[in-house]
DNA sequence: CCAACCATGTAAGCGGTTACATGATTGG
DNA sequence: CCAATCATGTAACCGCTTACATGGTTGG
């Protein structure tokens, strides 16, 4: 399992609460890792109880329940021995592709609405990867690390421009007749 | 769910027993949705109980268990109402980008014979796409499905080239100092 | 004759999704 | 003051993965 991997990457880049933690999830590795508050809550308490990290009541918990998470050196060490194993490739589910394949099956099922549905959704992640990488990325002279995030950025750009790319054809396909 | 509805089509596509629809799925509509065998077999099971699917003894079955599966009406409408259902996008889970990630976080955890390991298998898809792409839309003249079935395959190809120019350029940041 | 493949299934366990719940804080 | 957001959790369900099991057929 890869989610536990990802939090304690995520809370070794900065530690915080499950809340946050799951807010710039969203933003970051939930670009390619997504996940639930809930599958999140749940897994911190797993990896505390095996004590991979652990838990403080926030500075600014005030009278709220807010817990400040952070890693631990076994914590770390897992993260380090998991790393270098062999890794899963991505799983390609897209229900759209299935989606066509009954319409190749059936006849014309009028999928074009949805394929510039989708499109649009493309455009809109393409539009945001753009601007931070205008925002974090533009200067000449980068870290390691920043040099990386910026490859993981241009994967997933990569990714948009082709998706774009491509639903303009089909939808040319699609529109035929 | 959408394995039911990649079954039902497979199957509207070309009846035939379990056995036979997972070896077809691992070579057309399972590049885009994986299914093991007992998730097909389970599966063929509640649809042939909602009455989407019948099954029968195979003519070629023997002295085995080989059954045939075939679409009922109701399995073809239910296929026609969740085909123009809005579709969820496509989840990007790749555990390299997590793996990634950690060495930005901790410093070169030597991930490039990794990276190799994965660009290699993205050149062997990509050859096999290709291979399909000359043996099935080589002719200028196609039907409207099989012209839909090629830009599916061209979708992958997309992904596969893509995914290999990203690695090359990501090797040579891991390869660097 | 034996290995590989054909063909179908059971069972356990885990991860992910969805719905629901609770209480505090902040901003208009 | 009320709505939105912060912050954390419980519970049920379902799909997916993995291991294991069973018996028939085919090819060298």
């Amino acid at each position: 399992m890869a989610l536990s991997h990802a939090l304690l990457t995520s809370l070794i880049e900065k530690s915080s609460s499950g809340y946050d933690l799951a807010r710039r999830f969203d933003k970051s590795i939930g670009f390619f890792w997504h996940a639930t508050h809930q599958q999140i809550y749940r897994e911190l308490g797993r990896m505390e109880a095996a004590g991979w990290i652990e838990s403080a009541i926030a500075p600014d918990a005030g009278k709220t329940r807010k817990r400040m998470y952070r890693v631990l050196p076994p914590g770390q060490a897992e993260l380090l021995r998991w790393a270098v194993e062999p890794s899963n490739d991505m799983d390609m589910r897209d229900e759209f592709m299935v989606r066509l394949r009954a319409d190749a099956a059936l006849g014309s099922l009028g999928l074009a609405p949805e394929l510039e549905r989708r499109m649009a959704l493309h455009e809109e992640k393409l539009a945001l990867y753009r601007q931070i990488e205008q925002r974090d990325f533009a200067s000449p002279e980068l870290s390691r690390a920043a040099r990386i995030h910026h490859m993981i950025l241009k994967k997933g750009i990569l990714y948009e421009e082709n998706s774009i790319a491509w639903a303009r054809e089909m939808l040319g396909l699609l529109l035929e007749k």
